[in-house]
DNA sequence: CCCATGTCAGTGAGACTGAGATTT
DNA sequence: CAAATCTCAGTCTCACTGACATGG
């Protein structure tokens, strides 16, 4: 096995490795299950780490305004997140993640990561090695999408 | 840099990893806005390649039996699938994706490619290097996860 | 008779569009 | 007055549970 030959990168193989990756990836089974965009909210107010806005999640969610009230408001029936005013826009609230909402999202993260380690033993170290050391390069392009190119 | 240095696999760095990066890949704009439901049905015809019962796709998709119904009355309607009646078996009719249904599934997947090769391209050659020594890995942990462990 | 396969009926959650209220 | 931020009202799609029809 040539290590390192000059293995060029097809974008539609790698398109289409991550699409069978994912097929497999989100049935992967976890206790909390609560709609898509809850969850997806949720992990938006992780990422940023701030409350963020109802505007600010628009750009974020792929949901209607109006409907980002409704979800919210669900959310926040639930305890996952709580509205407080900006305190220098009173036109606006901002939604803080309680830490109820906070462990909603790093279970699912546990569970995901307890069913995949027994799989990654059974990799070879070979493969396990190309993993990490595809990591950086998986978190470069996910921040080259990110940014306006 | 050392290569190939021993660098374990951290289980819970690789979920991270692809909770980051598909918070990207989700939001990848295509053309095509259907219901999850749907696009995982196409895909599943698609990744069987062969007529799928109800039943079966009962299994693979994770919705009721009757709401699989209406969502192959709606797709059918819509001219992604076909009911026939399964020759051998006269109490279930098999589901064939139709040439559009085809096209749907694949359409998205050039949008993502289309949009991903430019990013690809920004990539060191090393990380691409990275990335597409990983892809037969990342092929084999997601047929590890079908397979009855 | 029992099980498997699928549909029908009624209900509820979630999202959209269009209009409106409040603050900047 | 115009723009930004959010909510309200009415409607539609989708999925669920429970009951049912039909064939193996």
């Amino acid at each position: 096995m040539p290590r390192s030959a000059h293995t060029d990168l097809d974008p539609e193989a790698f398109t289409t490795a991550i699409h069978d990756f994912n097929r497999f990836y989100i049935r992967i089974p976890t206790l909390e299950r609560l709609p898509f965009t809850t969850l997806s909210v949720l992990d938006s107010l992780v990422a940023a780490d701030r409350p963020l806005r109802l505007s600010e999640l628009t750009t974020t969610e792929q949901i209607s305004q109006p409907g980002l009230t409704q979800l919210v408001t669900r959310m926040e029936r639930d305890g996952l997140v709580e509205r407080r005013p900006d305190p220098v826009d009173r036109r606006a609230s901002l939604i803080h993640i309680t830490a109820a909402g906070r462990a909603v999202s790093s279970s699912r993260q546990d569970d995901r990561t307890r069913h995949l380690a027994p799989l990654l033993d059974q990799l070879t170290p070979a493969e396990r090695d190309a993993l990490a050391t595809a990591l950086p390069a998986l978190a470069r392009l996910a921040e080259l999408g990110r940014d306006p190119v």
